[in-house]
DNA sequence: AAGTTTGTATGATAATAGTCATTGTATAGC
DNA sequence: GCTATACAATGACTATTATCATACAAACTT
């Protein structure tokens, strides 16, 4: 197993402000776990013990309603730390993480966090940064929610998974959703979701090929998802 | 005016985490502000300057969307915290924050606040779990907002208010919101609110005095709430 | 490979919520 | 105190979105 230290994924998140020492107390303790797609990595209602860096994949945070309605507050990706907020709050969580594609991620006990969290001002205040920047994403996606149609959202979604996971030559977008997470995630009904695609591919604004989307006229989905 | 170590404010909130000394450079710099019912305390897309202690009233955090639509994020109130995304950051605020009545806050320079989240371990541990617990609560909203209906959240949003504000001898919740604002917090067209907030008193759930909220049968509220 | 399950798609319909219009009612400014 | 303005309430109507039903396709299971 690799050590922290030479680990090139920390230099998208806030593990590259910690001191030689500190990471190498963590790259000792640290250990890789593997998440098939579909798996719950940790779940609502329960305290994750520590934190997890994202080395590969995708996984959708998430949250349930009473009725059992999916809502996904949230994509974490390679570089993402994720699980803090137990280990800040000594709450359990709020939110359940899963897998959407097969994932990697080096588990960090909670302790090793802790002790750099409070020592470590230059750690700290980014990870401080990173909340603040999570609590304004969340503020906007409220308001996007409340105050959009569902049609500005799913223009919306498809703009930000393709800024977020990017293209491929064929301007694909490199994450495949099923049309239940689509709609968890613009927070609507499936059927909704699956009739707005399709209303989408009509209008010739995407293409649709299984999972696939395909980006034909972006700036028509830029100003649909702006309300124009 | 007085000195901020002899304040009772703070211990409501984080700055009770600070030194004598950080206290004591505070209190030179600070400045006691008032806005009247309706002013702008600080506007999205702003920088603001420094950090607010609310002293005494009630304010909303809102955004516009694209088509002028206001969604209240969150209220905040005597001891709160309010305009640190910009101190962290370095970024524009992101939300308008309002008086709702008469609000009297300590306006405190950037650096003060700055230093010590840098030094102070405690203050910065206090203040990032106050951040945590924003992020939670906008989690919370989100999945409400998109998986909740109208009639669900307006029972929510009364029972937060009592919940928050309290109420006096006759149920009656201690603050007082236009149909407007209650429209935007819970996340629909006014005229809408209007007519949920007279079938609650319809149905007995609640009285209503102009802007007045009486608390009638809390538990079947709750039921609402939960969409039972 | 056949059957089972899960996911996708679409029509029909119903529920929900938004918009527009109108009237009445406070509230603020002069 | 009177007028102008903003706020509240409600009806009528429309738009949006959810739900239910069904059909078909894809992906696992054994």
């Amino acid at each position: 197993m690799g050590r922290c230290e030479q680990c090139l994924i920390k230099q998208f998140n806030n593990l590259n402000a910690l001191s030689k020492e500190e990471l190498s107390r963590i790259s000792d303790s640290k250990d890789v776990h593997t998440f098939k797609k579909g798996e719950v990595i940790f779940d609502e209602g329960k305290f994750s013990s520590g934190v997890y860096c994202i080395k590969d994949g995708v996984c959708k945070l998430s949250q349930l309603n009473a009725n059992g309605k999916e809502q996904i507050v949230k994509f974490s990706k390679k570089g993402d730390l994720i699980g803090y907020h137990s280990a800040i709050t000594h709450e359990p969580s709020t939110i359940t993480v899963t897998a959407l594609n097969d994932v990697s991620a080096c588990y960090i006990p909670q302790d090793l966090i802790k002790k750099p969290l409070e020592e470590n001002p230059k750690f700290a205040g980014a990870m401080f940064k990173t909340v603040c920047s999570d609590l304004k994403e969340a503020n906007n996606a409220m308001t996007n929610i409340s105050t959009n149609t569902v049609h500005q959202r799913m223009a919306d979604l498809i703009l930000f998974l393709k800024e977020t996971y990017g293209v491929d030559d064929n301007n694909t977008i490199n994450i495949q959703l099923s049309r239940k997470e689509i709609a968890s995630s613009v927070g609507t009904a499936t059927e909704s979701a699956i009739r707005i695609l399709s209303s989408f591919k009509k209008d010739g604004l995407i293409d649709l090929d299984g999972k696939a989307i395909v980006i034909l006229d972006e700036s028509e989905l830029k100003h649909l998802a702006e309300g124009i």
